[in-house]
RNA sequence: UCCUGAGUAGCUCAAUGGCAGAGCAUUCGGCUGUUAACCGAAGGGUUGUAGGUUCGAGUCCUACCUCAGGAGCCA
């Protein structure tokens, strides 16, 4: 018999149908057996009753045991006494295999118990509603900007030399003598792709090896960066507005059930409209002044200082020309005053902090090719690492350089935690908070500490 | 690296310096509509590690280990 979808199981009321799964959890009532399946696209009770299956059925029901895979056929009914609205009737049970003593129990779990078990994890409801809305939020990125006029173009995860030249790189050996590094940034390909095709972007995972132990740090975690050429800092700051409204419309489209299983306040979402307030460095920190915050002017911001700025808002709020001695070198200075940088950093709501730095880029100048990423990059060109199908490694010049101006935002973390550290894999607010923020927290794979 | 908190049964947590406990999970029994089902019974412990104080330490002290939250770093 061919297999059905739990996810279109509305479809075959009154038919037979087989469901292929694991058993999700099961309750019994003398002569009633009501085993929950789930099949990876949902979950359906079914009801065994004593009288309507062969002997052995019955007693194989009495065997199973919590994420034991078996085959169940029966008869769908819609039943308002069902969770989802719906239940078969089974006729038949094939178990395919009954699984050991399941560790993840129906009750509440610690953080490090559930990432040790991350592969099992990633089974529960909680897990799959933050899982799908990471892939919505991954297909509206790569949905944007297919359909604004960007191509996609991947740059190495192996290089030969930092970017940014602040954060700490892991270190890889490359063959015999060579040191490669894992990629802290695709934005020296992208100074390419964009020179080549105008508009591009790259979108993959990202590494920094920084043991910071915040919920806004990873060591792995995925970015997307698009890079424009000839854009100035207010075209990209449109942009970012305007991409970030997408992809908050499109999960609130596409993901509502899922936000609401994990009890996301939508009403924050939804404030996600266009325009976002625009504000200076100068403006920012008067008010982080003013507000009595323990910031003095000239540095950049901290984690309660982007805090305090964002709680202002109800929406992201964009804070632009930053002092140049803060922000990274490839930021084209202020012409109306060198000592601002012409970037942007967009705050979310809630106290999630940036989830996008933009700038300007320096590309003409020949001023600063001395600590032109081009220049060390040319000079490193000769490892000629790449990785395949992605962006050859092709130096020009810095005087051929057209402006240009890119914008980072990162997207999210990885699906499996623990990398090498486990202070090091997700990491977020206190598990006895039964939420987990979703959009904005996607950025670092909050946790969420109980089942379902 | 710094600050704060935590570590007890497979899991989540109790236990005034005085007998090591509960719920879930597991095993057995009961129940014809369960909704994290319920009811009854059983098994399950070197209280993170090493010292110390005390008649007596899960509890107090010291060091270390691990985890969590925050700071710094950083995006």
């Amino acid at each position: 018999m061919t297999q059905t979808y739990i996810e279109n199981i509305a479809e075959h009321v009154g038919e037979s149908v087989t469901i292929k799964g694991w058993l999700y959890n099961i309750r019994s009532s003398g002569k009633l057996i009501f085993p929950q399946v789930r099949d990876g696209s949902g979950i359906l009770q079914c009801v065994v009753f004593k009288k309507n299956v062969a002997e052995e059925v019955w007693n194989a029901c009495q065997t199973l045991t919590q994420e034991s895979s078996l085959i169940v056929t029966g008869t769908v009914r819609a039943d308002e006494r069902a969770p989802g609205g719906f239940e078969m009737d089974v006729t038949d049970v094939e178990i395919v295999s009954i699984a050991e003593p399941y560790p993840i129990t129906p009750k509440e779990h610690g953080a490090e118990f559930l990432l040790d078990h991350r592969h099992l994890w990633i089974r529960s409801k909680m897990q799959h509603a933050i899982l799908r809305v990471r892939h919505e939020v991954i297909r509206a990125v790569r949905d944007y900007f297919d359909s604004h006029g960007f191509i996609l173009a991947d740059t190495p995860i192996f290089t030969p030399a930092a970017c940014e030249g602040t954060t700490s790189l892991f270190e890889v050996n490359y063959f015999d003598d060579e040191k490669a590094y894992l990629t802290q940034s695709g934005q020296l390909y992208n100074e390419a792709t964009s020179a080549a095709f105008g508009r591009a972007y790259a979108f993959g995972p990202t590494f920094r090896a920084e043991k910071s132990k915040t919920r806004r740090h990873l060591t792995e975690f995925w970015m997307v960066e698009p890079e424009v050429a000839y854009a100035t800092l207010d075209d990209i700051m449109d942009l970012a507005e305007d991409f970030l409204c997408f992809i908050a419309a499109r999960v609130l489209a596409n993901r509502r059930p899922e936000l609401e299983t994990l009890g996301r306040d939508i009403q924050k979402l939804e404030a996600i409209q266009k325009p976002f307030p625009r504000i200076s460095y100068d403006e920012a920190a008067k008010m982080l002044i003013d507000g009595g915050q323990a910031f003095e002017y000239g540095g950049d911001f901290g984690a309660p200082d982007e805090t305090f700025i964002s709680s202002k808002y109800d929406r992201p709020v964009m804070v632009h020309r930053y002092p140049a001695a803060v922000k990274a070198f490839y930021m084209k200075p202020d012409p109306t005053d060198p000592t601002k940088a012409l970037g942007v950093d967009v705050l979310a709501p809630e106290g999630y902090g940036e989830v996008i730095e933009a700038a300007s880029a320096r590309r003409t100048s020949s001023s600063f090719a001395i600590r032109s990423p081009s220049t060390n990059y040319r000079k490193k060109r000769s490892t000629g690492i790449s990785t395949c199908g992605n962006t050859a490694p092709c130096p020009t010049p810095a005087s051929a350089w057209a402006s240009s101006a890119v914008l980072r935002g990162c997207a999210e973390s990885n699906t499996f935690a623990k990398p090498f550290r486990s202070r090091e894999r997700f990491t977020g607010p206190s598990h006895s908070e039964r939420w987990t923020p979703v959009l904005w927290g996607s950025r670092c794979g909050r946790l969420e500490g109980a089942i379902p």
